[in-house]
DNA sequence: CAAATGATGCTAATTATTCAGCATGCTATG
DNA sequence: CATAGCATGCTGAATAATTAGCATCATTTG
């Protein structure tokens, strides 16, 4: 999925991916310097035809989703990352997932790491 | 970085950020339904004048790596992920890649996971 | 040493993307 | 009820991306 899309066309994915769901209006307020809300609009339907977006209509407005679930399109963006930057290698994208944040990151939060890797490792 | 470049830019981009460096030739392989040598080579020009890569002469052929630190663009990577996907939740994020790959974790790879994330705690 | 190979330089054309604007219709509100 | 606001439909044009091909030069190899 990652290279079929154009630039401005993986922005918009991206924000409603994100947000679950958006009108025009909301992905255009989420873009920095957004195009025309035309242009928006345009792209939206292009995306809608090729099958990425889908629309259902509340009120007189469209409100667009991605027809790839959110759990498909997450696994394909860390397959992505870790092909890319890591040599698939879960351990390093972990370790640097968390230098990333570490300044952020609280005691229990380590905690709580630790006890989800437990559990993984109980069910893997 | 991640919306500044077409699509199949990107796709070059991701090559060469993967394996460092890279020719035009290599670049091709790596390239699933690739164009033709002449366009590859006209968009890692492109890449080039953009900014984005760089490439040293070695032999007769011209050897491209990124302009950006490998650490630079893996931090904005993973900063997009985690924005798009998690919410900013370290946590999350930790989990689905852990999750994505359980099946193929051993019981060492969580221990240095756990030593990992102790290491990551004592210097917060 | 001649020819084949494989590299880059350059160019031009095709195709895809991106964009804005006008028409139209519905809804709220003064 | 008129009009302003905001939504979509549609269209065409501008711009960017993508591509292939030919020229040229260096290197290997028969």
């Amino acid at each position: 999925m990652h290279y079929q899309v154009s630039k401005r066309e993986r922005q918009i994915m991206d924000v409603i991916i994100r947000r679950k769901q958006a009108s025009v209006r909301e992905v255009l307020n989420e873009i920095p310097n957004p195009p025309s809300y035309s242009a928006v609009r345009a792209m939206m339907n292009i995306l809608e035809s090729k099958g990425f977006l889908k629309h259902v209509k509340v009120g007189r407005k469209y409100v667009y989703s991605s027809t790839t679930p959110f759990k498909k399109a997450k696994q394909s963006a860390i397959r992505q990352l870790l092909h890319t930057y890591f040599n698939n290698s879960t351990r390093d994208a972990v370790a640097a997932i968390i230098e990333f944040d570490r300044k952020n990151l609280e005691h229990t939060d380590f905690d709580r790491l630790v006890e989800l890797i437990q559990k993984a490792r109980l069910q893997g």
